[in-house]
DNA sequence: CTAGTTATGTTATTTCATAACGCTGCGGGT
DNA sequence: ACCCGCAGCGTTATGAAATAACATAACTAG
């Protein structure tokens, strides 16, 4: 993922053995709950999503859905990340075509992020848009989701060159 | 560009005659000082977002750019574009994929849209980072550009179904 | 059990964006 | 005046992202 830059993409490095099984069996407790169905495709892409240190591209998953190799379909895909963002499990990242896993306890369908256009980095923060709530309510509209994407360049790669 | 609903998209009317010619002279001058070139292509595309009632996509610019019919090729718009947004004349919104002009007086760099998902209409307003500047340097980002993209309603299409 | 709904598999296509290459025309230096 | 370097453009082609449409399978409530 990293694309301009040589630094190890360690901040947000993916889950592995017990700590992603433990996530995804959240997961799945979460949609027992809701009686939502976590299924086999929703299954892997969350995992994958879980796995990997940093966004990942739709054809990223594509690629990497089959354990023997095999790529899925685009739709399979696309399918699964949309009930994944609709329950909160993930987030679509809008200025890079890209998507990650949910970093934010419970938080129900607020996302920000801060990109690192060196590394590629994209870390998941909690919003305040009560400014821009204010702004809205001026003008008259109801909002019902807001993104927010930060662009810049994170504290390591700030550092070297 | 109305998409899912019949309201006009009057909210914000396109430029014409004066108003167009006016806002066109003001981006030429405006390049004159910074020793930019508002050459004939980045001109037309800008006379297009400009004369639009709302975003346009890049492939109805591509359409729409030859006043005899022809279409352009696709790089001719993708790099007005680009040039557009660099000066701050344009914005992509990146949640649709489509470009408005700027309507703000001499906004820098910041950049954020009410975007009403029953009209398609999009607003741009000025925003207030501060807590999102906050929170950046909280996590040790420099921050470079910032986007906000806010979803729901507007007012028109609030009231009705 | 069966009808309705939700999810998946599959094929194909549409939509969005950029790579690569050569030509042109303007501006700066000598 | 020259020519040189670079920004901008035209063109062809391709790559990347997302969805349409339709058939089949799997749950679930009555």
């Amino acid at each position: 993922m990293g694309a301009e830059c040589h630094h190890a993409e360690s901040a947000q490095p993916g889950l592995e053995g017990v700590a992603l099984a433990n996530a995804v069996a959240a997961a799945q407790a979460q949609c027992e709950r809701t009686r939502e169905r976590l299924t086999p495709p929703r299954r892997r892409v969350l995992e994958l999503l879980l796995e990997s240190d940093g966004p990942m591209k739709a054809y990223d998953l594509i690629a990497a859905y089959g354990q023997d190799g095999e790529p899925a379909k685009p739709p399979t895909v696309y399918r699964a990340l949309e009930f994944l963002e609709r329950l909160g499990f993930a987030h679509r990242i809008e200025s890079l075509n890209a998507y990650v896993p949910c970093r934010m306890e419970g938080a129900g369908h607020r996302a920000a992020f801060l990109i690192c256009e060196c590394c590629g980095a994209a870390q998941e923060f909690e919003p305040d848009f009560s400014a821009q709530f204010a702004a809205a309510e001026i003008a008259g509209y109801a909002v019902r989701t807001v993104t927010l994407e930060a662009r810049g360049l994170c504290p390591a790669c700030k550092v070297q060159t």
